[in-house]
DNA sequence: ATATATAGTAAGCACTTACTCACCACAGGA
DNA sequence: TCCTGTGGTGAGTAAGTGCTTACTATATAT
């Protein structure tokens, strides 16, 4: 029951970490200082000393996550080796199987967006363009030598991102997942698949 | 500059409509009872005299949406006579082309699943699920034809509203659009060739 | 015209919100 | 041992918040 004395960084730190988690379940405005403070075991006051004002803690935030290149880089050297359907089933496994495990960012982004914050807009504008990019550039190269169609590979992109993290969201965030458990790798398959040959018997 | 005097139906219609618009901008939480009053041009106490709570302001509107089958029997009307591709594609169109002219519904739903109302749960159960069965029927139908393979008509479904819907949502709300100016009926032509044919070269 | 029902209001209640300030506790260098 | 810097608090404040009350204005039926 030894309450531990935090510096200033470990403090810090950790109420961004609360913030970002009672953010992400109940919006910002939703949220009060105090409830932060409660979660947090200190009182309100020194939230306000290390932000001057609560919309500060949403800036933490960002930096946080655009700082945190761990999940990407993560999700790259796992893609290292693969080739053909299997790099977007790691893809579509890795997205589907991480906003399962922990939708809280997924409903911190959509807050954010909703709410008009700068975070949606700065994720945006980074990591998830840097990720259509990726994507497309992939297909794009697919496209040159042969083995796709020729079409908007950012399109394309956006076709096969849409089927992976609407089903993400619609399972964890509407409660689809209450009516359908498919097994995930039975639905990366049949997306990836989809993708590929599509749906007419040739 | 004559002030009508409503009538109780014709107030209590004029709210839920302010009410619908101003929890779609700002949420449910980030709405106050004031604003509502202020932009219908009357007093907060009126509000009050046809809702007795803030919350069942939702209720109004969920009643309001539920019982508005215009939008689901338009697209019906516009599929009858359709065939194959057309189907998808109109399909597509109609949702991309809503939700571009008015985003009002999809930011109220996705606040509301959010906010944990009622509203998103209610759309969920009845018209989301109506949406999917009707497209996995039709696949599964053209799968006992023949015309398609054999797969999980459901997730191919999902699969198919996730291209659309997700790329709806990033448009509207991400705000994708001033990167992304592609005309609809491409995107539409795109999704739709990839759900049949697929990307690989054949 | 008068009565009555109902649309509508001004003002405020009890409570919550983000944010502040004067103060306390204690580790560590002098 | 006494300072001093820093982590931490209790008790506020002004500006909202949902919701209520006691009242007024006006359309309609008699």
């Amino acid at each position: 029951m030894a309450k531990k004395r935090f510096t200033a960084e470990e403090r810090y730190a950790q109420i961004v970490k609360v913030a970002m988690r009672l953010f992400s379940q109940k919006g910002f405005k939703g949220t009060t200082t105090r409830e932060i403070a409660k979660e947090a075991g200190i009182s309100e006051a020194i939230i306000f000393k290390h932000f001057a004002k609560k919309e500060d803690l949403y800036s933490a935030i960002i930096d946080m996550q655009c700082n945190d290149k761990q999940g990407q880089s993560f999700l790259m050297r796992r893609l290292e080796g693969k080739e053909g359907r299997d790099v977007f089933r790691e893809i579509a496994a890795f997205l589907i199987q991480m906003h399962q495990e922990d939708p809280t960012f997924m409903k911190l982004l959509m807050f954010s967006a909703l709410e008009g914050h700068k975070l949606s807009d700065i994720f945006i504008r980074t990591r998830a363009i840097e990720t259509l990019d990726y994507l497309a550039k992939h297909i794009a190269r697919l496209i040159k030598q042969g083995s796709f169609k020729k079409t908007d590979a950012y399109i394309a992109a956006r076709a096969f991102m849409g089927m992976v993290l609407h089903y993400s969201m619609t399972q964890e965030i509407y409660g689809m997942k209450r009516f359908f458990r498919t097994p995930v790798t039975k639905v990366v398959n049949i997306f990836v698949d989809i993708f590929f040959e599509g749906m007419e018997a040739h």
